[in-house]
DNA sequence: CCTACCGATCGGTAGG
DNA sequence: CCTACCGATCGGTAGG
């Protein structure tokens, strides 16, 4: 009887960590569009072409869904980052290191990674308890670029006058503000990374 | 009875502008906080003494007062920096015109106006019908930064092969992203806007 | 993985 | 300006 059970319930769901998957990048795409109250959970299990209670068979709560998407969409970006920092030669430049960085965090934001995009856009909306999950992350993430402009202000690469810390949170907000008025196509992530980094260098 | 009702009407309600008034100061507080979704009825209500049904004694619907904080936001961003450009000396130079529009920016998104930051915070999350509304203020406001940077690019006081969207965006992304890391008190508007400056000018 | 449902909450309305 | 209420919708649960 309870092995019956079992194999009907095996007949109706789908291969486990694929659906989780699959409903994380739904959830992903809805929160990069949506945000984080606009989001259901009716939405996603639409989405993936499930009722709203079934999605409690993979994850145990709206916010464990939300927590998952923001920390990966993080760890990818800082994924993106440093292996292109990695992939440099070692005689790269400032100035290329920059422009590398650059190009990489506004790639997974703006073309690559629907899970970095709604980390950014539903980080606020979220209840602590999903941002102090996400924080850790977020912390190794900004490291990156303490470390980098630190190195470009060491160097004098950068303006007088400016702290490390403010151009460490101009080009973050440069780059964050980016998907306001970026039009895939119609902009490039190349060029715009060179001019981010020609405002930014001296 | 007819007489008698509405002057019982009138030792209820408080004098009708000024009530006004209180609910777009206390929406503007919440939605620049908690965001467009996640400010209700009931949460402005409450914060200025009413029920919530008693809020469409004074206002249609909810998306009329996002509709009249986000405008109002929009507008009071736009005298700010056009009087401060105003004020100016006229032998003011490119640089000490963009220090007073940065300056007169940031002083309103992150210091003065609950209305400014609510529309910054809430734009995205409105329905259409209240962003349309919006549009029109907003591309009014933004005709100033257009002039200004195009202004600075043609004296040739901006960095080389950044082309005038790319600098217009950019000071608007390291402005509109201060938010974020802004404390009132730990940082200084005046040197901000001076550091925000050095970076975008040669 | 679905059906059926729960309590809570939302924007909005009727009637006074 | 309040009381009382409506239909819709939310996150989540029980039971299979």
């Amino acid at each position: 009887m309870a092995a019956k059970a079992a194999e009907k319930l095996l007949i109706q769901q789908s291969s486990g960590p694929q659906s989780r998957r699959e409903i994380l990048d739904a959830a992903a795409r809805l929160l990069k569009t949506q945000g984080y109250r606009a989001t259901t959970l009716r939405d996603i299990a639409e989405a993936v072409g499930m009722k709203a209670g079934s999605i409690y068979y993979h994850f145990g709560s709206k916010n464990e869904i939300v927590a998952a998407v923001m920390n990966d969409g993080v760890d990818w970006v800082f994924e993106a980052v440093t292996s292109a920092l990695r992939d440099l030669p070692s005689s790269a430049n400032q100035r290329e290191k920059l422009v590398a960085a650059i190009a990489a965090h506004l790639n997974a934001l703006l073309e690559y990674s629907d899970y970095t995009s709604a980390c950014l856009k539903s980080y606020n909306d979220a209840p602590d308890e999903v941002r102090r999950a996400a924080r850790t992350h977020r912390r190794r993430y900004e490291a990156i670029w303490v470390k980098l402009i630190d190195e470009i202000v060491a160097a004098k690469s950068s303006p007088k006058r400016v702290s490390p810390d403010t151009l460490r949170r101009a080009v973050l907000g440069m780059m964050n503000w980016s998907p306001e008025w970026y039009r895939s196509g119609r902009h490039s992530i190349e060029t715009l990374a060179k001019e981010f980094a020609d405002i930014l260098l001296r």
